[in-house]
DNA sequence: AATAATTCTAACTTTTTAGTGAGTACCTAA
DNA sequence: TTAGGTACTCACTAAAAAGTTAGAATTATT
């Protein structure tokens, strides 16, 4: 269920690129991230903005990244469910690599 | 052989972040752009330097970083074989996705 | 004649990651 | 009473990525 943040004996496992790639190297972790952004987003409005994603991967990364603290969740006890997600402190500072991948995406390949 | 940068018809497939992972998020990548960094390496020390990689996996790598244009490529018709390897005009602009990377691993996670 | 060094290639297996399709529980509105 | 919206869970399958093992061509060295 969650992302195991494997290491291997063979390589360096403190390696921090590897670290930073380990946990945000999934298909659609940094489109999660950069859809919550700086929003207080529900679990409904996830599924509607990044699109394309099962409802299976995203409650799986969802899950992921509020055990790596990068997201945090709220939970309102009502029927039917809402619940709210949002970044940490610590997944804020993952914007600025969404920033960079997309400049020289947008720059130099798309 | 090469990678295939796929895209799935569900998901925007001209979003910059996607095409930018496409490229770059696999296991090895980053590291090997990194060890080549602005230098002149051969094979043989890449080999050496990026620890724990299989030839299978760098020869591979390379081969799709030469055909994305990331990685030159220069063969000396010499006996023993001499190959360099060194990252082009495109290839340098990733090196600040790999600071950045670090930069985060190192402050938040290692 | 055998060994080592160079840069690969090719076939095959395993592991990891992602996708599919169904179902749950509860309430509201038609 | 049926359908729709909420946020999930579960079992299974398929696809992608990575690992393993072996070997090839050439020359110099031992």
């Amino acid at each position: 269920m969650e992302k195991k943040l494997k290491t291997h004996p063979a390589y360096d496992e403190r390696c921090p690129v590897r670290a930073s790639l380990a946990l945000l190297s999934g298909k659609w972790t940094l489109m999660i991230l950069f859809q919550i952004n700086k929003n207080t987003v529900r679990y409904g409005e996830l599924k509607r903005s990044v699109t394309g994603i099962s409802e299976k991967m995203l409650i799986q990364e969802l899950n992921m990244l509020v055990e790596n603290k990068l997201v945090s969740k709220k939970v309102y006890p009502q029927i039917p469910p809402k619940v709210e997600y949002q970044l940490t402190e610590l997944g804020l500072k993952t914007l600025p690599i969404v920033d960079q991948l997309a400049e020289f995406g947008l720059e130099n390949l798309v």
